[in-house]
DNA sequence: GAAATAATAGAACGGTCGTTCTATTATTTT
DNA sequence: AAAATAATAGAACGACCGTTCTATTATTTC
């Protein structure tokens, strides 16, 4: 039989595409550096060469890992926040999706915080690749937050980026208290102080130093 | 010559504080895991089984090497806040003094950023060994956040637990501006995002879920 | 200074790493 | 169905991994 069920899909992108599956949930528990081509290949049951051969390195094999990742991100949280209007509501779907998921894909952590810490201080395509997903994300939500000032809904005492920062910080913060602690309210805190930014965007008598 | 010049201090000692000196220094940018015996013994001079008797595991070489970083931490950051007075201004002074504290001891990234994302996930000694230190720091922010509530200083607003994990969301954020994006002005942004919290935390009309 | 002990070196171990070959199958195209 | 090509397997490579031995030095104790 010439194709199974799915036309133009040639074979080796369908392989290709399990093995991203488990290396994207391999990188989120145990990092991008465990995803060494031996234990990818006994998880997938090829051969070392074998899977070797459909990215030709392993920083290529981290890239796709990293692209997938991006991907899963945009379709399970960005993509559905369009559904609220740009400005404060946009940013608060925004949030709770980004807190939901890795949860929503079926992870049991955040790959990007991961991806972060482990490419931080490592110059390379990796680090590249990595600080340029995050800026944008940082833009995406500074971007909201200036629409939401122009539209009266923030004050302004909070600027776009300050708010981009903090944010990011409170998502860490849950991340580390359900990793970490296991902490299994660590979305109940991420929510209270994202409430608190909300009314501090908004107060105009909020400081911003 | 029997002694050189420090007594009591046999000589295995002080070789294993320079392991340990580099060991910490490689553990802030590269992380725990690379913190080889192989690695660590060229950098120190030593043979690689020569290093390994010092510790008998990777493990425990990994353990130590918290250890002094805790040691560190302790003495740059957690001692000289001791000088403010418990409440509001210790915090303050702790906060800062978090900040800086890699910058003071000469590391170009945070360990305890570094350990705590490598072994969130991962079951085991060094797990349980950062949980116990990150939780000991929460502590330590919720107790002082307890006598300015008591002491009029703090409203009561936003609680000793929730202020704990949004302060390490702030130190978060900064090392990650500052590693990630190599922005130098992470630690303005981490400023402007504690003073928010610390007027919050005093205003009576701030919310908290 | 001699004896006891601590500190270090060196070689070797089985294992895994990423990578490169050469074959050998599957699949696709003609 | 034949020819062309893509996908995979298998073996081997040098390098490094953590660890365990046995020696051989330094250091400390007496």
């Amino acid at each position: 039989m010439a194709t199974t069920n799915k036309r133009l899909a040639r074979k080796g992108e369908e392989t290709r595409a399990a093995i991203l599956d488990i290396a994207v949930r391999q990188s989120a528990t145990q990092g991008f550096d465990a995803l060494t081509i031996g234990s990818l290949a006994a998880l997938t049951g090829l051969s070392k060469s074998g899977l070797f051969a459909h990215f030709g390195s392993k920083e290529e094999l981290q890239l796709a890992t990293l692209d997938e990742v991006v991907r899963r991100f945009t379709e399970t949280a960005y993509l559905p926040s369009l559904a609220a209007p740009a400005g404060a509501q946009r940013l608060s779907l925004l949030f709770v999706n980004w807190l939901l998921w890795t949860e929503r894909c079926g992870l049991k952590a955040c790959p990007m915080m991961s991806a972060m810490s482990e490419f931080d201080d490592q110059p390379g395509p990796m680090h590249d690749a990595v600080a340029q997903q995050m800026r944008k994300l940082d833009r995406e939500v500074a971007r909201n937050v200036q629409v939401a000032i122009e539209s009266g809904d923030f004050s302004g005492a909070i600027a776009p980026d300050q708010f981009a920062f903090e944010l990011f910080g409170i998502v860490a913060a849950c991340y580390r208290n359900h990793s970490l602690y296991r902490d299994a309210d660590s979305g109940n805190r991420a929510k209270a102080a994202f409430q608190r930014l909300i009314d501090c965007a908004r107060s105009p008598s909020a400081r911003t130093a």
